[in-house]
RNA sequence: GCCCCGAUAGUGUAGCGGCCUAUCAUACGAGCCUGUCGAGCUCGUGACACGGGUCCAAAUCCCGUUCGGGGCGCCA
């Protein structure tokens, strides 16, 4: 008999036989009958266990709690349970037993300290709510993925071991490769760039991002999912609307398939029509001006500052037309107004989600924009010689998984979205 | 890195100078009990982060350490 899952016993009939795995997630035991709520990742029933019936009724019904069972038995329809349905089971073995006292709270209407669940995250992602976050954000990326591929976007894999550190910006983590050091990379931006000269015209790539910043936030990760995406012939304005197509397509996988779940979780949450607003950085700092609020141009929005902005935009827009001070050496000035860029951040209220911009191809203002920025353009070779042979205009942009999953379903915590994070002092588990 | 806050049974908490051989819930153990379903009832088990100080007296006040939380900064 194969295996059925919890959540698919509402399709059964009355007394037709299943075979259940899962685990113990109580156990109520009476005189002359016991009862144990059996759990997988489906959802929970209650299993009626008689001692008439199960000859392991002793060791079944002194089991502990999460233990693990197989549990043979058929359905009742018509039984006295109160959700309707329960299994009368007729062969129940433990294939493992779960020691006791449990390390954390589940299941008990206790809500435990976040760091004693991390300490115990395989236990604490049983908990369904938990657990469902990876789900959605398993669905959200599955949506997005599924738009790339439709747009004819190739996936792809580029190295996370580097060999230079002077990119500016984030600090890298210094590792040990055979007899010298390396950097773990911070993000495959150069590398997605030097696949444009190649021709491969769009590419994207869902993968780790290091950054070793000593922030402190719930917001930052040091280690994170980043979804990158590169694109030739075309500029910022045509990588917006992948941006925002993108996350919509993640948004419908999500809400076909937990529609519900999300409505509980996040009210607020809905498929917003195309194209999201867009605001320049110019009108931001006017924006904060007649708040009271001073802001200097030519700087990034403080936490508070884009507080106040997020106001103004309840759901996603973009932040356009940042100056070149606070981006990357490789985003392209704005033709006419070289003091601001081709560049965009996609936000969502106050959070900050995606960095993107069109980005320079010509090989000789590549190497001005690096001098400029203090940068030595001798540690960019490798990056630069992908531009003397005829590189491509292009544009792309890198979002957040975590980020994105922890706005979309309001949770106060990165960590959260993250089976194991690492933050400035946690590596383990 | 800076600022603020915290650390009490397995878990989550109350207590904030003597009333503490420390509260409550849950867990765990033993028993009772009704087809139970947040099961119920009885009994039991189990804790003041570490080091120093103040005081007749410290979980409680002070100092330091460690660990943790939040905010800010940092952050292509």
């Amino acid at each position: 008999m194969h295996r059925t899952y919890i959540g698919q016993i509402s399709d059964k009939k009355d007394g037709d036989e299943v075979h259940l795995f899962g685990w113990v997630q109580e156990v109520r035991k009476l005189k002359k009958l016991s009862f144990i709520v059996l759990r997988d990742h489906t959802g929970n029933i209650q299993i009626t266990i008689k001692p008439e019936n199960v000859s392991t009724y002793d060791e079944i019904t002194n089991v502990n709690r999460e233990s693990v069972l197989s549990v043979i038995g058929h359905v009742s329809l018509n039984s006295g349970a109160k959700s309707g349905v329960e299994i009368t089971a007729k062969e129940v073995e433990v294939l493992n037993s779960s020691e006791a006292p449990l390390p954390l709270a589940i299941f008990e209407g206790i809500q435990s300290d976040f760091e004693t669940r991390l300490n115990n995250r395989s236990l604490d992602l049983r908990e369904p709510s938990h657990n469902l976050i990876f789900r959605i954000e398993s669905s959200l990326l599955w949506g997005i993925r599924k738009y790339m591929h439709e747009q004819g976007f190739q996936e792809v894999h580029t190295p996370k071991i580097v060999a230079s550190a002077t990119e500016g910006g984030a600090n890298l983590f210094r590792v040990k490769y055979f007899e010298r050091d390396v950097f773990l990379n911070q993000s495959p931006q150069l590398y997605k760039e030097m696949l444009m000269a190649s021709g491969m015209d769009k590419v994207f790539e869902v993968g780790p991002a290091f950054r070793a910043e000593e922030h402190n936030t719930v917001r930052h990760l040091n280690e994170f999912t980043s979804i990158d995406i590169e694109m030739s012939f075309c500029d910022h304005n045509e990588v917006m609307k992948i941006l925002e197509e993108s996350v919509n397509s993640g948004l419908r996988v999500v809400f076909e398939r937990f529609g519900d779940e999300v409505k509980k979780i996040n009210p607020d949450l809905k498929i917003q029509t195309i194209p999201f607003p867009r605001v320049t950085y110019r009108e931001c700092i006017y924006l904060l001006s007649k708040e009271g609020v001073e802001a200097k141009f030519g700087e990034d929005f403080s936490p508070e500052q884009l507080r106040l902005i997020g106001r103004h935009f309840p759901g996603f827009y973009f932040i356009t037309e940042w100056p070149s001070e606070v981006r990357a050496f490789y985003t392209m000035p704005k033709p006419g107004d070289p003091d601001v860029t081709n560049s965009f951040d996609l936000q969502y209220g106050q959070w900050e989600l995606t960095s993107g911009a069109q980005r320079v191809h010509d090989p000789k203002m590549l190497e001005n924009r690096l001098i400029e920025k203090g940068l030595n353009p001798e540690d960019f070779n490798f990056h630069l010689n992908a531009f003397r042979y005829g590189m491509p205009p292009h544009a792309g942009w890198a979002i957040g998984l975590e980020r994105l999953t922890m706005i979309l379903l309001n949770l106060p915590n990165i960590r959260e979205v993250c089976l194991f994070p690492r933050d400035r002092t946690r590596v383990v588990p």
